[in-house]
This record gives structure tokens, C-alpha cells and sequence, in this order.
DNA sequence: ATCTCCTATGATATAATATAACATTACATG
DNA sequence: CATGTAATGTTATATTATATCATAGGAGAT
């Protein structure tokens, strides 16, 4: 967090209450938070908000990489590398739901090179890696 | 199509009036569909059909292995490699909103080993790769 | 053949996710 | 303090998806 208000001040973003509280909450929690579930524990907090307000701030958290969306799920997590544009990869587990991001792996240069071949310029992957994870598997 | 039939035959799967149409569609067009799409022209080709209509048999194509869910943009387009399980790699232009299916990565078993590093048991991954396909870079 | 069961479809309603559009506020900068 | 831009407030509505219950249709058993 403390990072995350460094690299705003340096990077003149603003980190508004909104903003700064939607991003505690998706640190917060190791699943994926539902736009409308953000939007509930928003006005937990004391916000008095409306749909777009959740949505505005993730798109902020999003754009500028404090978090991501998990298309396969509708949901938002926090980014582990906030600030950096990279390509994450995520590890979706289907018994507890949690969502965590990957070490970003090394292969994908070679993957956009073989996609290169077939004409396309990748400009940013998305790995959804579907399993279970190693607390559901010992348990 | 006509594998598709075959392959439904050996295995005993009913490729209904509604589903096979909607496979047609999907494969009739490049860019992924909407439900909602497919709805629409499920009605011009004289189909009375409601929502469920729809999300039924694209769950019937996804689950067979005929079609694939673009979790980023909540849509659907046919499967190149009907009935295997398979990690598809897709590649979504997002000048024309083309979606094709790359080669399935080579790459994927070494992903899924560096995953499992980490205690996570990969079962199938998807690859979404955003960019500019060879057609609209050359325009 | 007809009964029975299972699968698929029909139909209505509603839930869940997301955005359009416009009004208001806040705040940095000249 | 005037002014422009970015952020938030607010209402309405669009889009995507599913729950639920009713009806039909076809494969296999008797």
C-alpha cells in the first residue's frame, strides 16, 4: 500500500478515498471481488455509492495496474506488481475460488513470437490457469 | 460440420435443430457472439426462442468442446479443434475484434509445471492475446 | 404399441453485471 | 478568484445470465 501511494505521487495519479478503499478491499480478500460486491462493502464502509462509482475506481485500479479483471469470473483482483504493465498469469482455483497471480512466466516471449508467425502482433496475453490449488489439494 | 455430426454420432450426443444452428452461426463469423447476438439471429432464421434458448446450447457447444467462451468480452465463437479438451490460445485483434484460435502453445506443459511449483495443480489454462491480426496491420 | 423416464425445449420472470448521460463538486493553475 | 479539468454524485437503462416451472419428444422396457 505504502508503494502504491509512492508511485501515485510520483506518477501524479490520484489516489482518492474511493479509489484508496476499493483497493484495501481487494488486497484484503484472496478471491475475486464482484463489481456489485465492492459496491456492498463500499457502502459497508460508509460510502454512500452507486454502481458507476465502484465501477470508475476499478477501471483507475485496473488502467493503471493496481488490479485486475478476471474475465472468465466478472471479477477484480489486486495486482501483486502494482504500476508495472505486465501480462499476468493467473491461477484460479475451482474448489476454494481463490484467485492468485503467477510468477509472470518467461515462456511468453516465445508464445508471441509463435503467434507472430501466424501474423499477429501480441501486444498483451492473459493466462487464465483453471486447477486447484495446494491449500485445496493437502486438505 | 460434417466431423461434428460424426463425432456426435459415435458419441451419442443430440446436435438439436437449435444447437446445430447455432454452431453454424459461430462458425460463420469471426469475431465472438454475444448471447444476446445469437438470439437475434436465431429469430431471423425463424427460431422462436427465448434466453435460455441460447445459453443452453452454447453450454452444450462449450461443454462438447464445439465452441469456446471469450471470458473478456463475454462471447462465443467456434472451436477449431471440435471435441478435445484442449488449452486454446486465442488471439482477439482489437482493431476489427477478430478472435482466432492460435496453435495450442507447446509452451502450456512447461507453464503448467512452473505453476505446479508453486502448489497449484493446473487443469486446463486459456490463453486470451490482445493485439492486431495480420489483416488490419497490413491496412 | 404404450408406458416410463430422461433429456431437451418452451416460457416467464428476475438476477447480476455494466454503462450512458447529465449534474455537481473539488481542486490545481493561471 | 476565475477557469478548466478531473472526479464524484445521481438517475436511468442496457447487457448478460440464470432460476423456475411447464411441456414435449424420443429411447428403451414391458
Amino acid at each position: 500500500m505504502k508503494n502504491i501511494e509512492e508511485y501515485c505521487k510520483t506518477n501524479s495519479l490520484k489516489l482518492t478515498p474511493v479509489r484508496r478503499k476499493v483497493l484495501e478491499l481487494l488486497l484484503e480478500e484472496k478471491r475475486g471481488l464482484g463489481a456489485y460486491r465492492i459496491l456492498d462493502l463500499l457502502r459497508e464502509a460508509g460510502f454512500k455509492s452507486q454502481p458507476p462509482v465502484a465501477y470508475r475506481a476499478l477501471d483507475f485500479l485496473v488502467e493503471n495496474g493496481f488490479a485486475h479483471k478476471i474475465g472468465s469470473q466478472n471479477s477484480f483482483v489486486a495486482c501483486t506488481k502494482p504500476g508495472e504493465h505486465h501480462s499476468p498469469v493467473f491461477m484460479i482455483c475451482k474448489k476454494c475460488d481463490s484467485v492468485s497471480e503467477g510468477p509472470s512466466s518467461p515462456l511468453l516471449p516465445e508464445l508471441s513470437d509463435s503467434l507472430r508467425d501466424t501474423g499477429f502482433e501480441v501486444e498483451q496475453t492473459i493466462i487464465e490457469a483453471e486447477g486447484v490449488c495446494g491449500s485445496c489439494a493437502s486438505n
